[in-house]
DNA sequence: GTCGGCATACCGACCGGTCGGTGTCCAAGG
DNA sequence: CCTTGGACACCGACCGGTCGGTATGCCGAC
């Protein structure tokens, strides 16, 4: 019987045709974020991508690997997001607001990956934790920035520490997997708005 | 050799004569903290609570019992304390900032346990699972009622849904675990003001 | 013919859970 | 006081099964 295909490897095509490696990251994503990296085996991945085992150790070193890929590929994604927001030229308030609004939506847009990255980002390798951990660092330094630019020119209350609103922020975030449902009420926009909202409120200087 | 000690089961002593399901809870309680619930064997579990897995078998049915134990404790603590807080007599504002700031120091008091809550919850079987989520959902029911009622006085903006307001809270809280070092520049209750503060700041009626 | 791109068969390690047995304490009988 | 018996707390060897990873072979393209 074979696997179907005669296309080259590069070549997109339909689903089925999709490269081999696209295919395996986003079912991997896809079960991790269902039953957790450790409850999914290799074989179930390589089961729902189409392929085999062995097609997965060609491409991936290890089942570590296509982990670590799926977060690099969402840590690119946000930080490149972050940066295009936060350098404009736009009002303080309006930077902040839609940077916060942005990382909410795209979490949304992508909860698999944000459910994976809460639940599993401790069973990595340490190496690789560590280079994730600075990646996600860097992303909270430039969000910070903002904040600590807000508080310099007095938009911004002074009496907590930026990288505490940071961290209180960015809690919830990480946190939407845990409750927010497609086909709620809520779309994604709206649940970033009002997150956007109470954190320039929770900002602004007590009185 | 024997395992030392003539004293009766239930009799308290130093250490190493703590009650047996007291030391397994506590010691897997760390293991799961540190390694995730998939990454800790039976065996360490035991091993570093010096019993045997026969002990450990005896006193809880499956490595999920242990789990879920844990879990139990946390949640009937956590609900204890916010209903004792919420009834009292003092003014709203007061009542939600102290609920608030002691969810927050208590999870930092016990990071183990919320490590845990955030990691390892999905890995319960899904009728402990249920159980607990049930459990979590009421805790959130009591502190939205807070809110509601500062809503329907007027006191908080009523421009955002109290359980949008909740999840965004208990967002930042529950990944407390993640950011929060011991011997750092904050205390417990320090981070706890704080985040009472961001919360009912955010809460203000807009202006 | 040889090289990338897979498939297949298989290995060794480990893990949760079980189960027959053992030591200790206590209560009752003599 | 000593014996007996049996409940309780625990021991530790063992088992079936699973999993990540590897070794090897095949096949079409160049």
């Amino acid at each position: 019987m074979t696997r179907a295909s005669t296309r080259k490897p590069g070549e997109a095509g339909g689903d089925d045709q999709a490269a081999v490696p696209r295919r395996l990251l986003e079912h991997a994503t896809k079960l991790f974020a269902k039953k957790g990296f450790d409850r999914t085996s290799v074989q179930e991945i390589v089961e729902a991508a189409g392929v085999t085992k062995g097609a997965m150790y060609h491409y991936f070193g290890s089942k570590d690997d296509l982990l670590y890929e799926i977060y690099a590929r969402v840590l690119r994604e946000q930080t490149r997001q972050l940066e295009s927001v936060a350098s404009s030229d736009a009002p303080l308030r309006e930077r902040l607001g839609a940077a916060a609004s942005d990382v909410v939506v795209s979490s949304i847009d992508n909860l698999d990956d944000n459910t994976i990255f809460l639940q599993s980002m401790h069973q990595l390798s340490p190496d690789k934790q560590k280079a994730v951990r600075a990646e996600r660092r860097k992303y909270h330094e430039r969000f910070r920035g903002l904040i600590e630019e807000g508080q310099a020119s007095g938009e911004f209350r002074t009496d907590k520490p930026a990288d505490v609103v940071v961290d209180f922020f960015f809690g919830s975030v990480h946190h939407l997997g845990s409750w927010y449902r497609r086909g709620g009420t809520l779309s994604a926009r709206q649940v970033g708005d009002h997150y956007a909202d109470l954190l320039l409120d929770a900002l602004r200087p007590p009185g």
